[in-house]
DNA sequence: GGACATTCAATGCACATGCATCTAGTGTCG
DNA sequence: CGACACTAGATGCATGTGCATTGAATGTCC
């Protein structure tokens, strides 16, 4: 019991540093760029590969998102013009998702804001400098 | 910049595992108790202090939730007979959240599933056992 | 005491999410 | 070829959230 009470005083603090750093994304992401959380998340994913087409599937992989959620987060950005969707020849169930310029010009933009929230919380401690 | 890359991965890394502790927590506690997280840990903190009556702003101010979020999981709460919402005399805008016997009954058994959960994450790395 | 700013909590509203379902395209086995 | 299971992604729906506002009670200053 001395051990579940550290593990929840790690949970606590995990999930309140989560919490203030979220936050302070979405609100500035917004704000700044007209960018949910998700939408930056979602671009950074298409933008930080060399190979620049990924299916949403693969995209899904690597975030927390569920499918339907991200479906509709695609579809948000492709009604702002910031990615493209086309069909996929090869399995024409699928669906490829490439960033428009627009798209990657507001990635850039928005990554400095990113960063200054970033280095706000997390710099304090260099764990590994 | 090396900087910057360590940043976002340590973000990244914080991000994927409160993603992962908090969905599965959320699931579960949803199938088995009928429990929000948010509900959850509001009775967890009406629970974990000696002095069982707290004024919602109280509650509030070391939880992640907004004002009107709390409003409502208390609102809720209240509704499946977990909590009482009783007026505060000395200030009569404030409101006491006190829990009731059935909350506190669902609040021991729900603990389990989390601390199970937690086990499951966060026990692999001991950082100070 | 009376007008005005402030604080606490509740609520209208817009919106992002997850679950379940649906549609369409692929694979498989006879 | 034809039926049936499966997969990719979109969508209906219910719900939890934050922002802005409201309503009530309190504090303040004259």
């Amino acid at each position: 019991m001395g051990s579940d009470t550290g593990m929840i005083d790690r949970w606590r603090s995990l999930s309140s540093c989560y919490h203030a750093v979220a936050c302070q994304l979405e609100r500035e992401l917004q704000d700044d760029h007209d960018l949910t959380m998700s939408e930056y998340e979602t671009l950074d994913r298409l933008i930080g590969v060399e190979c620049e087409k990924r299916r949403m599937q693969d995209l899904a992989a690597d975030m927390y998102l569920s499918q339907s959620a991200l479906s509709r987060t695609v579809a948000r950005l492709e009604k702002g013009g910031l990615v493209e969707r086309t069909l996929c020849q090869d399995d024409r169930r699928g669906v490829f998702v490439t960033p428009t310029e627009a798209g990657v010009r507001r990635h850039a933009e928005a990554r400095r804001t990113q960063l200054a929230i970033l280095a706000q919380h997390l710099e304090p401690q260099p764990a590994h400098a």
